[in-house]
DNA sequence: TTTCGTTACGTTAGTCGTAAAGATT
DNA sequence: AATCTTTACGACTAACGTAACGAAA
């Protein structure tokens, strides 16, 4: 009898409705169904009388749940004073980010560091370029990255910050006299391109292939850092999407931001490996959620 | 967490040897391994220091291990509980048997109604072209068969009878003066055949296909029951290896029985369908072990 | 006829073993 | 070198969902 099965059960006693069970523990009625009866079959007795109107526990049933009951509270608070206690001794969390986007986490960090005053984060740098490696090769614990990430092994976790987005572009450049940019205005220039490291989708949710009207964005020379895209910007060789902050860290006397005024918000979430998930990281995601996401 | 990785913890715990823990468990040393890290990465801390010399628990999961102790054992005695309580209510319990030998279980029968009177065995009978489907059917909850049995889906529990062999021949038949017959003379004469319900090795376990020194044994007309045997027998048509109770049982003109001097003993065991294991399924096999196999 | 629970069947995720590598004495 | 744990990888079991079925009101 593995624990799945136990939490089944006495999801089953309280709600008497294997329509609801399943609901509720997201599975589909048939597995409530057959781990019902694979327990009655155990037990060697019926646990529950139904009929499709109604859902009663036997006096057997009735009695093993609240045994139960007893088991699963006791592994769950066990397990909850683990992973409090490893709070208080654990590593480093590694926490990715790309560019000078560290800057804007300290709200989130000094939280975290005041709730668990025995860990530590150590904000780590990665690029656009490739930006799900970090993560799958351990190198980071955490990575913020913008949305939408829609990989099956990677689990997306609370927003933290959303902002909106501006236009860089050379100083010299016919755009730079305007004061704000449109997506449109993108058909009329190259953008800078970001290689082939991330999968299409999640480029083009920053940098589009299309403009609204549906003309093609040409692609100019490629850039792996942030740095590497202000310098050909500044050379007049290309324009290029980047997120407002950058507004707040960078000023370059050969290169201009624009508003895009018709651009949707950027939002960065954090982001783990699902098969790495941590008492430490379940601490750092529900600090940020406890906090909320600030522009 | 899963009662699966509780159990392989508090073993590691007791133990403090990844390869004896493996051993008591019937599981790869490296499966243990693989547990434990899984653990340990949910909590977020060490369970257990180790080197190739010496595992030793650490604080974290010393408390750990206790608390997780404790709600074992309650899910262990609630389901102690659920069935026995489970034993007094149950539905009889369908036991198979191939032809008359439910005669001779008797002695099992008693004392497991004695001790639980709340329960019921209901014998069936079953017969041997087709040994393993009425369990795989549901048609028997247990079947008594001969050993091997060497299904993956059966469990092979106690041994309740043991018993010589005895070689069934028509009155007027050449060996019926003899006082006993050997595996080599079945060379001679054509044997029932059983038809092609079971397996080949089973078959062969009782009949088998070659004598001693390796003549092979021809096949005669075949027969699905007891009955259909004993009729070809009393007309001459074949000769058939049989087990000893059924001269207990049987006493035909036309049929003279035979020990066979140098034949195996037949061992036959209660088997059921693995995942069919139920409260009274262990409760009638435990029964048996306890009141001992007798001829 | 609708509302549930059950059964049948195909897909997939996770368990488990094998084999080889890595660490410690 | 010997002993024990960890990692990598492939096979297989069992968990799970979908869809069709069956029973009750």
């Amino acid at each position: 009898m593995e624990t799945r099965d136990i939490e089944i059960l006495l999801t089953l006693a309280e709600e008497l409705h294997f329509g609801r069970t399943a609901e509720r523990l997201h599975l589909s009625q048939a597995r409530v169904s057959q781990v019902i009866r694979k327990l009655e079959r155990r037990v060697g007795a019926p646990l529950f009388e139904r009929t499709s109107r109604r859902v009663k526990p036997t006096p057997i049933g009735r009695r093993l749940c609240h045994d139960l009951q007893q088991a699963l509270d006791l592994i769950q608070t066990g397990l909850a004073r683990a992973e409090a206690a490893a709070l208080d001794t654990g590593r480093a969390l590694r926490l990715g980010v790309m560019g000078i986007l560290g800057l804007e986490l300290r709200r989130l960090v000094d939280a975290f560091r005041d709730r668990y005053p025995g860990s530590e984060v150590q904000i780590t740098e990665f690029h656009f370029s490739d930006p799900f490696t970090p993560l799958r090769t351990g190198q980071a614990d955490l990575h913020l990255l913008w949305l939408p990430v829609r990989e099956p092994d990677l689990t997306v976790g609370p927003v933290v910050l959303t902002e909106g987005r501006v236009l860089a572009v050379a100083a010299g450049h016919p755009l730079a006299a305007r004061d704000s940019a449109s997506l449109e205005d993108l058909g009329d220039h190259l953008v800078v391109d970001g290689g082939a490291g991330a999968p299409d989708y999640w480029v083009e949710s920053m940098v589009p292939w299309r403009t609204p009207s549906g003309r093609r964005i040409g692609r100019g020379p490629s850039a792996r850092t942030f740095h590497e895209v202000l310098s050909l910007v500044a050379e007049g060789r290309c324009v290029s999407p980047l997120n407002a902050h950058v507004t707040r860290y960078y000023s370059h006397p050969g290169v201009v931001f624009l508003p895009i005024a018709d651009a949707p918000a950027t939002r960065w979430a954090l982001t783990w490996r699902t098969a790495g998930e941590s008492a430490h990281i379940r601490a750092l995601a529900q600090t940020a959620r406890d906090i909320g996401a600030h522009a």
